[in-house]
DNA sequence: GTTCCGCATGAATCGATAG
DNA sequence: ACTATCGATTCATGCGGAA
């Protein structure tokens, strides 16, 4: 299967006008954050960021498919000791362009940066929202599924009379449950808390979030052959991955430096692709 | 020291009446979810949710110190397949009472309720959002410091290298410089995420906190003497913990049967700080 | 006294069916 | 059409009794 990456040099807003209408599968970004990377993007202001992103959400809304998803990794700044709103009103603002907001995955930056204020603690989560078109859209949980923890090993060894059988609760939750079902299986679905490190070798650029991060994302809400787009592409993570996984992929950015970089990582990763194609049919062959 | 465990039978916004102005140093509680414990508590709609909610907040901005914080521990509910904005609502009508959204912890549910959906992964996380009077608010900070776990030890040494290196005028944040200072402790600051089981095995209570979340929480922002409240008192796990770290602590809960209950922890807990001062005087005379 | 191991429990959500 | 109830789905934990 070919897969494209096509990345596109220039304003976000401007750019997105040139992508056809219900056309991309999953968006994953990191926008800037309010104030931050200044020296890109004019550091918007946090009052300002809710008006400065509508017109965008806008045009990811018309390019995702119906059964699209976009997944949107944003937090708040503290300004003058409190945190700032502007995520919150983004999303209700969001929700009245026909967005709807799914749900609310919570990234725990495990080794965030140490530090201390008097004030507060170190920030070690960034909220993952999920907004999507439609109630129905795609979503495809066993590519994720992760290890079943350590209490399965004893808990399953000896079944009850009661593991055996649907046992319902006594305490009027309503779970019941037959324990007996679980026997075969050795992984669970995963929850909406994700336990990520950060990657602190790409020091090229500001905000660059792990591989792991839209690669997980890119598994639970694509296939292969699928597009994804990121518009704030920056180093390019979201793009060398899904090109990685055989995923389509379009990216915009505004700074000729970091898009000259990509340029060249989706080279190396069409090189690498090719490769391992050659590989494949030559076994094949045999 | 004496401490007093006041608590009180009746309805939460009217009961805040009898307390006085600004003195209470720390609020900890977490009012009945939107449509659920419907038997004590009727059942809010999660569309009248902020309306129900914000004369209690009015009443808790008048009487906490204006040094003292309110944590509030919340989660909003998926209705018709959305996660809904109540909690988001609050907040913002929180601002325009007066509070300052200072933080918001993120408490980790580490055994989460089961479940499988074709459009969501299970729910592990509540917020625990930090309201304030003014900026400047007590912090104990070094109270609540956790033993620095093995990978931070590997972490912070591989990061000192890099670090060392770091020209830290260019990383701008000046952590290259004092990284070092991070190696010999032994000990960190903790972080905004708080990771704890939640307590299934009180069958007294559908929904009980932990006991170590409003420990932590008093020991952060409160000293031995000061005054906890919980305005919904529940199963009174605040009190009780509050108590037994010789704060003085107010409860209100509307439900004679948990009032009862409560008002049993709170004679068992004396006589154990009554014999704890005894062991410690006859100490202290020999 | 420790350690092991059995077992009830839960701030849930969805879809179908019924009023 | 719109609400109410009901069944189905699913993990990880801490308690308490046993070894």
């Amino acid at each position: 299967m070919e897969v494209s990456a096509n990345i596109i040099l220039g304003d976000c807003n401007e750019k997105l006008k040139e992508i056809e209408d219900n056309s991309i599968d999953l968006i994953v970004t990191s926008p800037p954050y309010a104030d931050s990377r200044k020296s890109t993007y004019g550091g918007i202001s946090p009052d300002k960021y809710v008006e400065w992103f509508l017109p965008i959400s806008r045009g990811l809304l018309r390019v995702l498919k119906p059964t699209g998803t976009f997944v949107l990794n944003i937090k708040e700044k503290v300004v003058s000791g409190e945190r700032h709103t502007y995520v919150m009103r983004l999303i209700l603002e969001m929700q009245k362009q026909g967005w709807l907001w799914t749900e609310e995955f919570i990234w725990h930056k495990k080794n965030c940066y140490p530090g201390k204020w008097s004030n507060r603690f170190r920030d070690a989560w960034e909220r993952l929202l999920q907004f999507n078109k439609q109630k129905k859209f795609n979503m495809y949980q066993e590519e994720v599924m992760v290890p079943t923890g350590d209490w399965a090993k004893t808990r399953l060894k000896n079944l009850s009379e009661t593991d055996k059988i649907r046992d319902t609760s006594r305490a009027g939750s309503g779970f019941g449950k037959n324990i007996s079902n679980w026997l075969d299986r050795d992984k669970a679905y995963p929850t909406n808390v994700l336990h990520l490190a950060t990657e602190c070798n790409n020091k090229n650029h500001s905000a660059a979030f792990p591989k792991v991060l839209p690669e997980w994302f890119i598994k639970l809400f694509t296939r292969e052959g699928d597009t994804v787009l990121d518009p704030f592409m920056g180093s390019g993570t979201t793009i060398e991955v899904a090109q990685k996984m055989r995923r389509n992929s379009v990216g915009i950015e505004i700074s000729p430096e970091y898009f000259g970089m990509v340029k060249n990582k989706i080279k190396a990763v069409e090189y690498y692709l090719c490769k391992e194609r050659e590989i494949y049919e030559t076994n094949k062959s045999k």
